[in-house]
Parts: structure tokens; sequence; C-alpha cells
RNA sequence: GGGUCGGUAGCUCAGUCGGUAGAGCAGCGGACUUUUAAUCCGUUGGUCCCGAGUUCGAAUCUCGGCCGACCCA
């Protein structure tokens, strides 16, 4: 079995000792035989943003005036001894406040050991807030301790950590040296949040449906595949929770939605990780058209809780969310973004065959023409959708799980978004046709057998429970990670991916 | 998968025409009781990504590989 291939990787590799580790060990090992290494018993009260705003403001006369004695760790990031004082930068989550440690103060032998602690140690410190000489707001030590040693130097307390792989295989160094980065994730956090509050609002539930299906569904994917001992059963990591969230509102559960990870077993790019964060949402009695327009709003909420703002600037370029979005055609969009192209060509079969073969875009089996469209739409308009557009009326062909149109059955009530030439969203009203999803699903089969590897799985259980009656629902995805792109400026996804995927070092 | 660029001290980076590796920061020793990337003096530290090849001699040139970034498909 492969059970034991990754054991090689677990076991200790060589560790990348040198002469920097080899003193902080050397320290560490004095510290230990204080037998108080590793104290837990300090309880800070103030966090340096707080005493920022709180005295941020006062004179050095008033502080003195009124010593008001204040509690912070945190760990240290610049130090400068100048024979028997000291100033040292301590850093928690909220920010940095500076410290002055006097050796008349603390005492000659703590003095003596501070000056020993290096940049990275983790240190508490009791004391009255004091204003320098330069009016910088900061505590006199009165007591100082060690709480934790660090054995690694930090990288180089001015430029910090540049190395863009680095701060990806090593991102706990990456959020200690660069405010940037703890900025991005504490936006996504709160987004996230957001995100979940204005769907509880709305009244959706939040559920938790399964990450690993004994069919994969719900998307056109490569899924990775996995095998569960006990029932001795290959297993899926989901590549989307749709078919799951579908059977909840057949059961009754009318508006739901799902925050969480899919997999798709497909390359990395600076826009795809194969993990990655989508919310679906679903709500009965809702179509296409009423989704885009709750989209919008979901998008509006998510920058004004992010940013303060409708309109900001992403890369380098504004980005405006406060205008309705556009609702084209993918014909539509091509002739607004590539006018040289007439309606006349974008309908012939043949023409657009010719210029896809041309632009060597691999086209399997033989599409319509709406598939045809939809894949010169891919080659010609959609990366110049800057401004937030609906692209509207997708291919039966390429939407096996959405309702066709009342008036032309060769297409779907779908859309997909796009902002800044990505795609960040994808809805439709969904399919609740069983026999329809039956038949659709068989064509589905029958293209994965033909060799289509994304082609989709027949769900014998999800028919099952289309058979009880879904009611008429739209259902829509949103990217997670690339809407955090967005409201963070990020150019990559590994930006706003606290561990994105690497090779192995 | 293809192309371009990159990998040198713990970190940020130089390194000429191929002549045997440097700076700043960090560290270590010393001076310094209001600094701000503190300053000043002294000093330790290298698998130049890995492997072959060319050469008297390779961080440098050639080939192959690994890892990453960007662009393209």
């Amino acid at each position: 079995m492969a059970t034991n291939d990754n054991a090689e990787q677990q076991t200790p590799v060589q560790q990348d000792e040198n002469q920097l580790i080899a003193e902080r060990r050397a320290k560490l090992a004095e510290w230990r035989k204080t037998g108080k290494a590793f104290p837990n018993d300090f309880q800070r009260e103030n966090t340096a943003v707080k005493l920022h705003e709180g005295y941020g403001e006062k004179t050095a006369e008033e502080l003195e005036g009124m010593p008001v004695e204040v509690k912070v760790a945190g760990r240290m990031m610049l130090k400068r001894v100048m024979g028997k004082a000291s100033f040292a930068t301590l850093q928690d989550l909220s920010g940095r406040i500076q410290i002055y440690v006097a050796r008349d103060k603390v005492g000659e032998d703590v003095y003596s050991a501070f000056k020993t602690w290096d940049l990275g140690d983790i240190v508490g410190v009791v004391g009255p807030m004091m204003k320098t000489k330069t009016g910088e707001l900061s505590i006199q030590a009165t007591e100082i301790r060690l709480l934790t040693k660090s054995l690694r130097p930090l990288p180089d307390k001015f430029h910090g950590l540049a190395d863009q792989e680095m701060k990806y295989r090593q991102r706990y160094v990456d959020l200690i040296m660069n405010e940037e980065t703890r900025f991005t994730f504490l936006a996504r956090s709160r987004i996230v949040a957001s995100i979940r509050n204005y769907m509880s609002g709305h009244g959706f539930l939040e559920v938790e449906t399964p990450m690993m299906h004994p069919i994969p569904g719900g998307a056109s994917a490569k899924p990775f595949v996995t095998h569960h001992n006990a029932l001795d059963m290959q297993q899926f990591l989901r590549i989307a929770p749709e078919l799951y969230l579908k059977r909840l509102v057949v059961g009754g559960f009318e508006k739901v939605f799902e925050i969480n990870r899919n997999f798709r077993n497909e390359g990395l790019s600076p826009r795809h990780n194969p993990e990655f964060t989508m919310m679906e949402f679903y709500e009965a009695y809702a179509n296409y058209q009423t989704l885009m327009d709750f989209t919008e709003g979901l998008l509006r909420h998510a920058a004004r809780e992010a940013l303060g703002k409708e309109v900001f600037i992403y890369q380098g370029r504004e980005l405006d969310l406060s205008k309705p979005f556009h609702r084209l055609t993918m014909v539509e969009a091509v002739r607004h973004y590539c006018p040289q192209y007439s309606d006349a060509q974008l309908n012939d079969i043949d023409w657009l065959r010719e210029q896809l073969v041309a632009r060597k875009v691999d086209m399997k089996g033989t599409p319509g023409l709406g598939t045809l469209q939809l894949m010169f739409f891919e080659e010609t308009a959609e990366a110049q959708l800057w401004e937030p557009t609906f692209i509207i009326d997708y291919p039966v062909e390429v939407s096996p799980l959405a309702r066709a149109s009342d008036t032309n059955p060769e297409i779907t009530e779908r859309f997909e978004l796009f902002i800044v030439g990505r795609e960040i969203a994808n809805g439709f009203s969904e399919l609740n046709d069983a026999e329809d999803q039956a038949a659709r699903f068989a064509e589905q089969a029958k293209a994965k057998e033909a060799g289509d590897e994304e082609a989709m799985y027949y769900d014998a259980d999800f028919i099952r429970a289309l058979e009880y009656g879904l009611p008429p629902t739209g259902g829509c995805g949103i990217g997670i990670d690339r809407l955090i792109m967005l409201l963070t400026d990020s150019p990559a996804i590994r930006d706003v991916i606290l561990f994105p995927q690497m090779r192995p070092e």
C-alpha cells in the first residue's frame, strides 16, 4: 500500500544549524540553569496599539504627573544598547511599542541578562508610560522578563523577508516581518466574517457538507483521489459542494450557504491553488436574475467592510464596484471589446472553429455553436473584463447542472461574473427536472468514458433527491480567494492563502 | 508543457576579462543612561542550489537536474 509513502518525508531532516543558532542555544542553556526558562505566568494587560491610542497624545509631563503602570508582551524587533540604558521595540499583533530599559530601574542582574537577549525573543515588560526626548511614547521598564527564547535569527531588521519563496514556505517569518502580510490576512479574516454576517442577515443557514465524496460532482474538474481503509473504498476530495447543498434544499433548508475548501487536481498559477475556498449559496424560489442582484450587493458589502469604500485601486488601476455591474452575453462581450468581429462571424460555426484552431485552442469532441462562442470569448474578451461584468447565457453542453432557458433550449440561465479579467463567481437557475438531470448526467458519463477526465459522474443519489422535488432554486459560487485578492490588492492567489501549495523543499 | 529571469554568509545584496569570495544588517568582544535601521572601534561566519564537463585554474563558461518568480499555452 502507499500508506508509508510520506513517512520518509516526516523523518527529521538534517537541521540547518549554524553559528548564530549555536550561540542562541548556548544562551538558552544558561537560561535553563535558572530553572525558570519558558515561563507561562506573565499575564499581559495592554497591547501596543491601545497604549498609543490611550497615551500617544499625552505630554512627557502629563505622563510623569500621573504615572500609569502597564504590562505588555511581545517579540523584540529592535534593540539599541547604550551602556547602562537601552531602548528596544516590542511587537505584538496590534503593533509596536518602544521600551526603555535602564540599569538603575531593573537592577544590575536583570540588565546584564537583558543585554544577552536577541532580536526575536519574546519579552514581557512592566512599567509606567513615558515620553522620550524626541516624543516617542515608551514604557519605562521597572520589570522585564524573557518569556520565550528564539533560536533562529530573524531576517534583516530593515529589509525584512523579501524572498517570495521563503515568504510562502515560512509564512510565520513573513508574518513576523511584514506588516502588509499581516494586514492581508487580517483583512481576509474580516472579509470572510462580513460575508457570513451578510448571509445570515439575509436568512441563509450556514452548513457543512462532506469534504470526502464517494462520487466527485458539482463541477468539471479532476479530483484528488484518496482511500478509506475501514470501508476499503476509494474517496475523492470534493471539487464542489453543489450537489450536497441542493440535496439540503430538497430537504427544506430553503436558503443555505457553505464557505469551505474545494480541491482540484490541476496546475499551480498566480490564480490557481489546488485547494481553494469557495462560498456556495442556494436559495429556493430565486433564479439567476435575482442571484445576480444579490451577488452585486454581497460584493459591495464585502468591499465596504474590508476597505470602507466601493471604489478602490487594484494593481494600479481603479476598480469601481459602486456602479451597476454590466450584463452581457458572450457574443455581446466579444462585439464590445473586439469590435473587429462581426455578428455574422460570431454565429458561424466554421469561422469560429478556424479561429480557434489558429489559436491552438484544444477542442475535444464536437463543440456546438455555443461552446465555440464561449471558447472564442475566453480567447478574446474575457481578460479585458476589468469592470464587474456578468456574462450570461452559457451553452447547455458546458452547464450540466443548470436550467435551460425557456426561449432557447441550447442555452442555460447561467452567469459568470468577471472582475479585472478574472472569473469571480458562477451562478445559475438550478436544473430541478430530475429526468432532464438524469439525461445530462448520462451525457457526461458518456463523455467521461470517451476520455474527458473533467466530465462528471452519474450521481444516482442526487437524481433520487431531485425525484423528491427540488423547488425552483438559484445557486451561486463565489471564489473567496480571488475576491480577497481584489480587496487586498494582491497580485497572486498565494498572497492570500496562508500556506499555499509548494513543491517539497 | 514552452520561454525569460533568479538561487552567493542567518537576512538584504555586490562580485569586473575565468585567477581561488565581499559589503550592510544580525552575531561575538569593547565604549556609551533618551535611542529611532542608534553610533563608534575590533571581529567570527561560506556545500557560491546540486551534478557533470571545459580549463593549469570555475561563483563566473558549457550541458543536465532541482527550486522559485514572471510571461505564454
